[in-house]
RNA sequence: CGUGGGGUAGAGCAGCCUGGUAGCUCGUUUGGCUCAUAACCAAAAGGUCGUAGGUUCAAAUCCUACCCCCACAACCA
């Protein structure tokens, strides 16, 4: 039995969960629930994200200590999690005590690749940020949202020296011992790579206090980087544990967004630590709305939970995993969620449940299931290259297939001519088929799959509540 | 002269690498069927493949130029 390593992006806690963390959170979950169906011992990891000014601000705001905030937000996204019958089995918090720790004594190991220098640039005390040189000359030096002009303020950062690795993360992701996907991805990533400078990896702590001390200097604080990408080791006990029945991940998912840090800081960090990279990275797009980013201001955000309610889980895995391209940036509108409803989940795939059962039952079929189903290579070939929304179509053209075939065979007239044994077999062929096509779905559409095994599992009856009722 | 992706039937997309009758899903129209959640099956209509040139016996596909849309653009996760 071969362990295997999932993780996914763990989400910054100054906002609520949104339907892109659903996204990545489904992804993730398919591909390990993929795994277990093959026999493999699957750890998936979540966790969360809650350094930084800008949640200790916020929470200043609402007058919270900061981490009686985080906690709060943590909450409300394991409860999200679990409401999409994500299955992870590993959760990290950044603030949790014993990822700070082992996040220092990262940092100790990294040292030979850290070194410490003046950073000097436009900053805005109104936005407590630095812009870029090219912003600045865009806003003619002063900033648009507090009309103040920007200062050039000096400070020390350390730096991660990503020269230091350039060659091997280059090499790993041309190779695709690092995979990236989807493809245009990795030429973008390799582009990049190119010109990535060292990274700012911390802040002095006038500037941030809500973050993990840096070892041997009480002046700074870490910086974003090694505090949230360590995440996915110190999860599994990493350093003072051996990680190597686990690491390294056979998959990360990460939102394209954040994919860039992912392909470059990330690697240089794991080169640093000498361990092995990610056997393969999966960005996946953004969802819109209307072709439009959703955004608050629009006001055309979706609420995952709402979409869920609408018609159950498994319709939203449903769509999300099949609609929505799994690498590219897709749509989602509500008409185009009812109509995978009506047509595909209740025509095609509930009413087929419902013809074979009726059908079994009136003619009272012993149905004998088959010991076990061979997966076609069409589909594992899919899956093992994490094309989720075309593995899902391949099934879907099976469940079609079989409704054609009802039609062809007519069972109904079989029954009418008393031709028992040709109805016999007949229709435990179409349930064979139902059942194999059902078994593809079992990282998909866990509640369903249940149901329907169990409605062909002994006496067949049709199911007195419809699978997908409209 | 920033980088990347894209422009193919009413909508959403595949095909382009490795040129050779333009395809899929939804929608529309018509027909069939009755096992089924007014579901299912079949057939038809619908496209000068962004524009203009070029290469070729032959271009959605290769080359050149241009137009339009979108995403990202050094620490805003």
């Amino acid at each position: 039995m071969a362990k295997k390593y999932i993780t996914t992006a763990i989400p910054y806690m100054n906002g609520n969960p949104h339907i892109g963390h659903a996204m990545d959170y489904c992804l993730a979950d398919v591909c390990s629930r993929y795994y277990k169906m093959l026999g493999d011992e699957v750890r998936l990891q979540a966790g969360t994200d809650e350094h930084g000014n800008k949640i200790f601000l916020k929470a200043k705001d609402s007058g919270v200590d900061a981490q009686v905030f985080v906690d709060e937000k943590t909450d409300s996204f394991k409860a999200f999690i679990k409401k999409l019958g994500v299955e992870y089995t590993d959760f990290v918090r950044t603030t949790d005590e014993l990822h700070m720790k082992r996040c220092q004594e990262i940092w100790k190991r990294l040292e030979d690749h850290i070194y410490l220098a003046k950073y000097n640039g436009w900053y805005c005390t109104g936005c407590e940020r630095y812009v870029t040189d090219k912003e600045y000359e865009e806003n003619n030096g002063v900033c648009p949202d507090h009309q103040k002009p920007y200062e050039k303020l000096e400070e020390e950062n350390y730096y991660l020296r990503i020269s230091d690795f350039r060659d091997e993360i280059r090499e790993a992701i041309e190779s695709d011992k690092m995979l990236i996907l989807p493809d245009y991805r990795k030429k973008e990533m390799l582009k990049l790579l190119e010109e990535s400078p060292d990274v700012s990896i911390s802040r002095p702590i006038s500037q941030l206090t809500w973050g993990v001390p840096v070892p041997g200097d009480d002046s700074q604080v870490m910086y974003v980087w090694i505090d949230a990408l360590s995440n996915y080791i110190t999860v599994l006990g990493y350093p003072e544990e051996d990680i190597s029945d686990w690491w390294p991940a056979r998959a990360q998912f990460v939102g394209k967004d954040i994919l860039r840090f992912h392909a470059i800081i990330w690697p240089a960090m794991l080169l640093g630590l000498g361990l092995p990279l990610p056997k393969a990275m999966i960005s996946h797009g953004m969802i819109l709305a209307n072709g439009q980013k959703m955004s608050k201001s629009i006001g055309n955000v979706v609420e995952p939970m709402e979409v869920v309610e609408k018609y159950g889980l498994d319709a939203f895995r449903y769509y999300f995993l099949r609609h929505v391209d799994t690498f590219a940036d897709s749509d989602f509108t509500w008409e185009k969620y009812d109509s995978a409803y009506n047509n595909e989940l209740a025509n095609d795939l509930g009413n087929l449940v419902q013809r074979l059962a009726t059908l079994a039952s009136k003619n009272r079929l012993a149905y004998q299931k088959p010991e076990s189903f061979v997966l076609p290579e069409e589909y594992t070939s899919l899956m093992n290259d994490f094309e989720y929304s075309k593995a899902f179509d391949f099934v879907w053209e099976k469940v079609q297939d079989l409704n054609k075939k009802i039609d062809d065979e007519k069972p109904w007239m079989l029954a009418k001519n008393g031709e028992t044994e040709k109805l016999e077999e007949c229709l435990s062929r179409l349930i064979d088929g139902l059942l194999l096509a059902n078994y593809m779905l079992t990282p998909f559409l866990p509640e369903t799959v249940q149901k329907i095994k169990n409605v062909f599992d002994g006496l067949i009856e049709p199911p007195k509540i419809p699978l997908f009722p409209k």
